[in-house]
DNA sequence: CCCATACTTAAGTTGATACTTAAGTATTGT
DNA sequence: ACAATACTTAAGTATCAACTTAAGTATGGG
């Protein structure tokens, strides 16, 4: 669920700011040209992949990021191109045993 | 684009697929419960996104991995990772500075 | 030449996404 | 108490995404 989450770029946006630090709802809001709830929707998917958690205190619900989910996805892409380039490593181990031919 | 293809179960099964090496359309769609048009579909994305490339010759498509795309999206993950890790870091520095109040 | 193989194209259906506006509900400051 | 702030919920629309079936187009083997 976590690449469905970064799959959009809005999204992303709000990541990319949560990475400096919490914010509040309003606080990611600001610079994406969107209207609060459209934010909430957003912010809901965030969550719901577990990539952020959020905390309301008072009238503002605060958000911050949860790495665990951001290094999930990193290592699953690792782990296939890993395997990839040891297919590739394979291969040219191969071509490289057979080129006396 | 590359989150975005990820982001759909079938597609990630192809690129596990392709991770063990090359392969026809039709080895694609094998383990797929899914018409053949729909394996297309989903390849077409793929293909878009750049994370796989496809030559036909005579009557087969062979497609293969592209890693370049792969290494992106994991570079902007671990970039992100990385920053918040950073801010983290100052934080306890910060909170390690100031305990003698 | 003929038929099976391996895709390919077109078109349609269904459900999910990405928004919107309008109308709430709590909290906080005065 | 009252008004402003900060979300929240509900409901509606429009577009996109993930399939499907039906009907093609090459290509290759016999």
């Amino acid at each position: 669920m976590a690449f469905q989450a970064l799959a959009d770029p809005s999204r992303r946006a709000m990541v990319e700011r949560l990475v400096q630090g919490p914010a509040s709802v309003s606080e990611l809001a600001k610079p994406l040209a969107m209207s609060l709830p459209g934010v909430m929707q957003h912010l809901a998917v965030l969550e719901a992949s577990g990539l952020v958690v959020t905390e309301k205190i008072g009238r503002t619900r605060t958000c911050r990021l949860e790495p665990k989910v951001l290094t999930r996805a990193e290592q699953w892409i690792a782990d296939r191109r890993a395997l990839w380039e040891r297919r590739f490593d394979r291969l040219a181990q191969y071509l490289d045993e057979t080129k006396d031919e």
